[in-house]
RNA sequence: GCCGAUGUAGCUCAGUUGGCCAGAGCAGCUGAUUUGUAAUCAGCUGGUCGGGGGUUCGAAUCCCUCCAUCGGCUCCA
């Protein structure tokens, strides 16, 4: 007999060899017909497989993560049994589960699948769920299943398999179709109800564009027809909220073909939110320390020679400005980092002086890949609400930390709670993509993981995701789509002090090299309102909507009173206007709530005699009539608890 | 950059297997109406169907190419 410990504490004997299956049924018929994978001693179960010793479980339902990871990977190997079925001799790659869904890599040689196959496949799928096909688990010898691979001829399979260690190798098999696999999987296909295969894309054997691109089927399923229904219906939400849409319909933003891919057109409403977002921000840093600067869009070449830029990006970015005199070339700049390390350059520097803080909005310009772009948010063209923080080596935790402190008021004013921050490190095993000594990295990043711990963040680190020079202390955000994007991000760089040779002098007289932060709360301006607009839907607060009142006569005759009270509310810096167009007041009404606007002034017979207002809050909530310093007041109420962080 | 898809008026979209001067709604303009909390009515204007090339008696529709956009991949200072 074997010990079960069941996540309440409680402990239940069973046979050894149990399964979670077994366990699930002794405890209800019920629970067994919901269970969806078992997690054994923290390691996720297929529910058939044996427990043979003593292990704490937790039965998974579908509200679990895991049972949904679980059963979507047994979908993707339900698509693959489909795919083979309908082309024979497809090979396959992987398979993995996502985050929502599932996907298979697969090679179809010299045929094509289009968006029209899909269907074909979905009705596959579930005709094979239907006939509830076991998964079947199978220890294999990694000679055996080297064999199996190259007689099936799927070279993309034997090379995974080169690198599994042998003894440690499995084979999941589901009706006519087996996989190597880890696995866990469901008990059988049955549970399977609804399919959706969402999109086809093309995707590099393992991830190295060096390789060849395979096709990738994205797909999602649910044990119940009525949530797939539900996750559509969610989808088609969310694209009402994509900013692109958003910024064309409320006319904040515009893209050109003739002034080029990524470069985008700030219109008057989107020009103005961004103006009270920087702001915003300029009086914080004031109150900080921080000391706006200039600088040009553009640079000699030896300056990101200098920086090291230019060798590790010059060759993919903007090609450098060529003049009139021989041999000058210049280059837009892709970073404002340069720059301000020649301010720091412009006279000596005493320890008393640090820490010194240079912050611009600066806009730069990368050359980024066509296929990246992507409305606002990946752009080529875009403005960094950057700082650059000269520090010495016994100040740089507390300014780290200060950074911090900016970054979490700025996300608490506009009620961002959901970041992630993120350490990013270098990639281990790819270091010669990075410049610096180990000694300097190994400082910047326990700097970074010091500060944030200081501060009580919690942290996800991620390898591979540093910048060349430096360490990052990213704040992820998800868009609409639930796309990560990095907003804000404060890095700690010993390079490019060097590489400039920048320095201070000591107390003792000798000079010393100060440490750089290098930090953007926002991220950029594009960036930022983008991510800003997913999540209000566009509903932007008070303080930052390019519009906040629209005053609304019922008829012509009521312009004249309209506009001594759009006059009066602009004296109390409240931007209002008037829609006095020769419409009636419903559409007026209904053409202004879709502009997101925040407040409408009805305002007619009644109002004008009373020297009133009719107060409609955006959505329809009828605030009823008051009067027009009352409103003001009320106006400005609401502003400073927005921008009180209440 | 790579794989796949898309590209019709300012916007959202129709346009059957290639066949009469390419359509609708909204927006815009003109006029009527003077309106009470999400669309008043009528008339009019507006498109070399993304650009270029080709096949055809004939192309928005088929082919090639370029550009842009969308979904991914790679990349992201």
């Amino acid at each position: 007999m074997i010990n079960i410990t069941f996540p309440d504490g409680s402990v239940r004997q069973y046979e050894a060899g149990v399964n979670g299956l077994e366990i699930a049924k002794s405890i209800s018929p019920r629970l067994a017909s919901d269970v969806l994978a078992v997690s054994v001693n923290n390691e996720i179960y297929d529910l058939l497989r044996p427990i043979n010793s003593d292990a704490s479980i937790r039965l998974h339902k579908w509200e679990d993560p895991e049972a949904k990871k679980t059963f979507w990977h047994s979908s993707s190997h339900l698509m693959a049994e489909a795919l083979e079925a309908i082309f024979p001799g497809i090979k396959f790659g992987i398979g993995p589960a996502i985050e929502t869904g599932f996907y298979y890599d697969v090679d179809l040689g010299e045929r094509n699948i289009t968006e029209a196959d899909l269907k074909k496949i979905e009705d596959k799928m579930i005709e094979l769920a239907r006939q509830k096909e076991t998964f079947v688990r199978k220890d294999i010898s990694k000679e055996e299943a080297m064999k199996t691979y190259t007689e099936k001829g799927d070279e993309y399979k034997c090379d995974l398999i080169k690198d599994l260690e042998d003894g440690t190798i499995t084979f999941y098999t589901n009706g006519n179709f087996t996989d190597l696999c880890r696995g866990p999987h469901l008990v059988d296909t049955s549970v399977i109800k609804a399919v959706k295969l969402t999109s086809i894309a093309g995707a590099y054997w393992r991830g190295n564009e060096n390789n060849k691109m395979l096709t990738r089927i994205y797909g999602v399923t649910f044990p119940k027809k009525s949530m797939l229904d539900e996750y559509l219906q969610m989808l088609e939400e969310a694209k009402k909220r994509d900013h692109r849409k958003l910024g064309k319909e409320l006319e904040l933003f515009a893209f050109s073909q003739r002034v080029g891919q990524g470069l985008p057109l700030w219109l008057p409403r989107g020009a103005a939110l961004r103006e009270k977002l920087e702001n915003f921000l300029k009086k914080v840093q004031k109150q900080h320390g921080y000391l706006p600067v200039i600088t040009p869009h553009i640079g000699q070449k030896e300056l990101y020679v200098t920086s090291g830029h230019y060798a590790k990006y010059g060759a993919d970015s903007f090609r450098p400005i060529t003049t009139p005199q021989e041999g000058e070339e210049f280059l837009l700049k892709p970073m404002n980092c340069p720059h301000h390390c020649e301010i720091y350059k412009t006279k000596p520097r005493s320890y008393k002086d640090l820490p010194i803080r240079f912050a611009e909005f600066g806009t730069v310009y990368r050359y980024e890949q066509s296929g990246e772009l992507h409305g606002l948010t990946r752009v080529r063209g875009f403005t960094q609400d950057d700082a650059h923080l000269f520090v010495r080596p016994d100040q740089l935790k507390d300014e780290f930390c200060k950074v911090i402190d900016i970054v979490l008021y700025i996300f608490k004013t506009l009620n961002f709670d959901q970041y992630t921050a993120q350490v990013s490190l270098r990639d281990p095993n790819n270091r010669e993509k990075y410049i610096g000594t180990d000694e300097n990295w190994e400082k910047a990043e326990n700097a970074i993981i010091e500060a944030a711990k200081e501060k009580g963040l919690n942290t996800v680190v991620e390898y591979g995701e540093a910048a060349f020079y430096g360490p990052k202390l990213d704040f992820m955000v998800k868009d609409a789509i639930g796309r990560k994007w990095q907003l804000g991000t404060i890095q700690v760089d010993y390079n490019l002090p060097e590489r400039f040779d920048l320095e201070y002098t000591g107390a003792d007289d000798k000079k010393y090299r100060p440490i750089m932060i290098h930090r953007a709360p926002f991220g950029s301006m594009e960036r930022f309102v983008a991510v800003l607009l997913e999540h209000t839907g566009g509903k932007l607060p008070l303080w930052l909507a390019p519009d906040q009142v629209v005053v609304l006569p019922v008829s012509e005759k009521y312009n004249e009173f309209a506009k001594k009270v759009c006059n009066l509310l602009n004296n109390c810096d409240i931007r209002a206007s008037i829609d006095d167009r020769n419409e009636t007041i419903g559409k007026k009404i209904r053409e202004n709530e879709l502009k997101r606007m925040p407040y409408q002034l009805i305002v007619g017979e009644k109002e004008a005699s009373e020297d009133k207002v009719s107060v409609r809050k955006q959505g329809g909530e009828d605030l009823g009539v008051m009067g027009i310093q009352d409103f003001a007041a009320y106006i400005n109420e609401e502003i400073k608890k927005q921008l009180s962080n209440n």
